[in-house]
DNA sequence: AGGTTATCTGCAATCGATATCAGTAATGAT
DNA sequence: ATCATTACTGATATCGATTGCAGATAACCT
């Protein structure tokens, strides 16, 4: 039960604890087998807290998410995870979007891990340059900081898709079309804004100011958008919501409301939902490989961490593509002509 | 930029390592204004690793898990985060319910972690007994291994929900009832089955064989076993499906086969779907706190760490209920009649 | 003052592995 | 037989912190 040591191992074979340590690190020794024996026979297990104030490294590479129970970010964690390898761990830190908990875990984790994988609550944070300076390489997956440029990141198309998805909404012949929108201080908060602004302008069609809400990326933010959004005197004839969250949320409003997807209004979201198709009608969404996000970070900072440590930071970007299910559909005729001036049915 | 040390601390404090480690300690030394100030300066931060090589603690706790993507198992993982208190970290192996990947794990985790929560993939795993055998503590959740009451563990009401499942089809008049099973080699899979027989034996109601299905507990085993249920000369009116992804599956496949709930079959699932009230119709499930087993894991673990050492496990159990949405109703005449021979209401 | 605590301090051993360095045995070449 | 080369081996310093021990200083008591 006592730990067993390489100078248990040593004594017990006969040898010095230097050739036991060459044997474990891959040279031949002369009595490599007796050694096997000896190993296995007193289940030796080198201790890793030893190894590491010798080396210097850890073998664990962290992973900040605002949240796992987030699909999203539980793909990217599952991606990073797979793309590890086989001599290092993940360890996970989950912040609920809270700043001070961010900034607390990386101060622990200064030591504890070779490298940090993360995904930033908001892009004022500043701790993670002050990390770096200490030499410990980051990737910043989803968002980035203030001074993000200098850090390898992932991100995806948060513009593009947001144009995308706007431009969906403008072809099916909507004028009318709000956004639910994430924080502003949040990159893809942001980002998302931008491309449905863009799209809307490339169309000429007015903004109205009441129909860009600034949420919060949680479902009960959603909630509370859509349902203010209801209030309008005249509601928009199609929504874009920024997040998964917030699409769910919005979901939940409307059947709350019993107000009827597509007929009444249309509906699109960023980032596909588990169960976007077995909700009726099923939900249009912008979708990406959430996955791929978390894998691509981590390859990234392998490269950081195996290559010259003295490295360019590298940006990559993922795709996102439109996929079309029911939720949206060319605005009634009655609506068009309300939109302009007066009520509900 | 090269790491700064206690040596390099003391020296720029006129003092010795040992009083800066005793400062470092809570202990009160006699210039602790001069060597907070040092150390802020040159930004000191104790080396976690030699740390851990002297006390034989890593202030870290694994968590093993199937798969992180699985809403219900990233709720246990949110769980366990949130009560793993500020002196520890909180380290994340996704394992794709391989078991190869559990034990190498498990093995590559020794030495690195101070205890290991688990949610073993099959009760047949051997390898926390040999791993125990360390004296490292371990927490299972949700299932237990084979010599599983050795150690702590928080399981769910497993065999109790599904007869709730189940005898709500029965009080609604179904007789062909089906289940949908997960793998009878893990804690869960077996007890729900168990719970299922129960609940038909005592309405006295035959079980035919056709009518359970073991399948694997993912998405694509529930589509398959569904699809196979709808082949039979008759079908049956009701079926429970024994976690989440089957759950889904089953759902996926008969949209497919454009069968409708309630109206031509009853569904009732294990375990809540992120988005159970969204789908029409909303789906019935037996529901528990999945966070709260995460969380009380994590007690348990705290518990063993911090209490003595050698500790009777301790066994917690976490309750289930029933949520009724929209997706059982009772069976249609026409489909009483063909399934056996009689009827209820 | 002298003696006894109480309080703080530095030295050095220690945790368990790795890596340097010098040393030994075996092999080959001449 | 001698020397050079190859192929291992063991003793030991080292990584950066903690801790037992003995010594030093100050505080307290009679």
């Amino acid at each position: 039960m006592s730990t067993v040591t390489i100078t248990d191992v040593a004594k017990r074979a006969g040898v010095s604890v230097a050739t036991i340590s060459r044997y474990l690190s891959g040279f031949t020794v002369r009595n490599s087998e007796e050694i096997r024996e000896v190993i296995s026979e007193l289940n030796y297990r080198p201790s890793a807290a030893a190894r590491n104030l010798k080396s210097g490294r850890t073998g664990i590479i962290a992973i900040i998410v605002p949240d796992v129970t987030n699909p999203f970010f539980a793909s990217i964690v599952e991606g990073a995870e797979s793309a590890v390898g086989d001599d290092r761990m993940v360890l996970l830190v989950n912040t609920g979007a809270i700043r001070e908990r961010e900034e607390k875990a990386l101060s622990q984790l200064f030591g504890r891990v070779d490298g940090v994988i993360m995904v930033p609550s908001t892009e004022a944070q500043v701790a993670p340059a002050f990390f770096s300076q200490f030499g410990l390489p980051i990737v910043f997956v989803d968002r980035v900081t203030l001074d993000g440029e200098r850090f390898s990141s992932v991100l995806a198309e948060n513009a593009k898709g947001a144009e995308i998805a706007t431009r969906h909404l403008i072809d099916l012949g909507h004028t009318a079309i709000a956004m639910i929108a994430g924080p502003q201080s949040s990159t893809p908060g942001k980002k998302r804004a931008e491309g449905f602004y863009s799209a809307l302008k490339q169309a000429e069609l007015a903004v109205a100011p009441e129909y860009f809400i600034e949420s919060d990326f949680t479902e009960a933010g959603g909630f509370a958008a859509m349902k203010q959004l209801l209030t309008l005197e005249t509601p928009p004839t199609a929504v874009f919501t920024a997040n998964n969250l917030m699409t769910m949320g919005a979901l939940h409003a409307l059947r709350d409301s019993q107000i009827s997807i597509p007929e009444q209004i249309s509906v699109i979201g960023f980032d596909d939902l588990d169960c976007a198709d077995l909700i009726s009608p099923p939900i249009t969404v912008i979708s990406r490989d959430a996955r791929l996000q978390g894998s691509q970070a981590m390859q990234l900072m392998l490269n950081q961490l195996d290559r010259a440590s003295a490295m360019q930071p590298e940006h990559s970007v993922v795709d996102v593509h439109l996929v079309k299910r029911g939720s949206c559909a060319p605005p009634r005729e009655s609506q068009k002509i309300r939109s302009t001036k007066s009520a509900t049915e």
